[in-house]
Order: C-alpha cells, then structure tokens, then sequence
DNA sequence: TTGACTAATCAAACTTTTTTGATATAGTAC
DNA sequence: GTACTATATCAAAAAAGTTTGATTAGTCAA
C-alpha cells in the first residue's frame, strides 16, 4: 500500500525534525527522567507556556511523546516505540556496504 | 572538556536536521546504491544544480556525506559512520525504562 | 455560579531555511 | 592563452518555522 509507506516516511522525517531543536531536546532530555505535566516543564526549562505547548505539539505529531489527562493537568511522556522506529531506519544503514569507488563519471 | 560534547550535541542536531527533508532522504537513497557526481544526481533527482548543492553542503556539514574530487567530479558518498552516531544517540532510550506513571503535579 | 488555574490555540511579528537565477572558481581540452 | 564543463557561492525572493501575547476551553473548589 502507498500510502502506508508515504505516512510512515512521513512520520520519519516528522521524527527528525522534531528532534533537530535544541529547545525540543531539552524536553526530551526531562522526559527521559520522569514523566511531567506542562507546569513541571514550563519550570524546569524556564520558557513561556505557549512555546512550551508550540513545542510540545511537534513532539506528539511526530510520535516521540504521548500526553494523558488528570483531572487540569496533561502529563506527557517519551514514546519509545517511535524512539526504536527513528532507530531502526538509521540501522538499515549499518547492514549494507556500497561498494565505494563509483564507477567514472562519463 | 565541554567543548567536545557542545560540538557534538551541535552535529547531532545538525544529523537529525539534515535528515528531516525529503529532498534531502532521497539524495541519501540515491548515495545507497552507490557513490555518485552531482552531475548523476541532478539528473536522478532532476533538480537544479544550485538547488542540490545547497542541500549536499547541508548533509557534509551534518558528517552524514563526505565527498572526493576527481578531475571535475565532484563524488559523494555516505559517511556510515555519522548514520551510526546518530543511531546510537536513539538506542540510548532503550536502555533505560522510565517508571511510567509520574509522581502527581502538586 | 463564580473565580482561580492548566493548557491549547490563534494571529501577528519575527527568524530561519529553502529556492531561484546569476555569477564565480577550477579543471580539462584545444 | 580560449572555450567548455562541473560545481560552489551569492543575493534576493519565497516559504516555513518560531516566538509572543492575548484569548479560549476545560477543570476544580468554594
């Protein structure tokens, strides 16, 4: 199926972007430890809660973080399956070997 | 010394960066198969030539590609060895296993 | 119901990245 | 040397991403 195939490189290049941010990595970085509510974020990383929340949609569109309700807050948490899938693509690079020298250009 | 691990959080991020670009996922798929010239590139990819350079410069700075000059070739090839720093900064999250549920905000 | 609080969303300003077309540099052949 | 080819670089325009402050929606407790 196309599409399938198209959505999942998608999310992959959704995946890369999300972690090419430094800001982004910070949050990373915190969920790694602990899963934390926005308050808890928007303290520890010192930023505004709009960029917080801005930030935090990239990550959860991009499949590296999760989100779940209690009662006014939203904890947020790394999901490590997408960790593994980002992986995964670059371990297919690992299992191959080109054979350098190309052939002559012309 | 701090430098070192600035430098390499910076080509991490720039990793990750170059990788988030379709354009730039298909130039990788190109270098899979084999070294190429730009010249072969732009024709594979049929873009201009500006246009690829612009994006080859973005994936040498980010160590994913290096290239060799031969008369007026320029050859690019992949560079396995940044694919698998960038590997290894993923398959960190596996090793650890954050204790789901977090403590409750406030 | 009201008021306080958490977090998402929106629009406007701002910043960075990408595209385009033109030009520069460097190697090769004549 | 000149002409030709391959690639890089540059500046301006276009597009995409980020920040900011204000507003909105939903929850909870009095």
């Amino acid at each position: 199926m196309k599409t399938t195939s198209t959505e999942s490189s998608t999310l992959l290049a959704a995946g890369f972007h999300a972690l090419s941010d430094s800001l982004r990595m910070q949050i990373i970085d915190e969920l790694r430890e602990a899963e934390l509510c926005v308050c808890d974020l928007c303290e520890e990383l010192d930023i505004a809660q709009s960029k917080l929340s801005f930030h935090l949609k990239i990550l959860k569109n991009a499949g590296l973080v999760q989100s779940r309700a209690e009662g006014r807050w939203i904890y947020y948490r790394l999901n490590l399956a997408q960790f593994i899938a980002l992986e995964e693509y670059l371990a297919e690079f690992r299992r191959f070997s080109p054979i350098w020298p190309a052939r002559k250009c012309e």
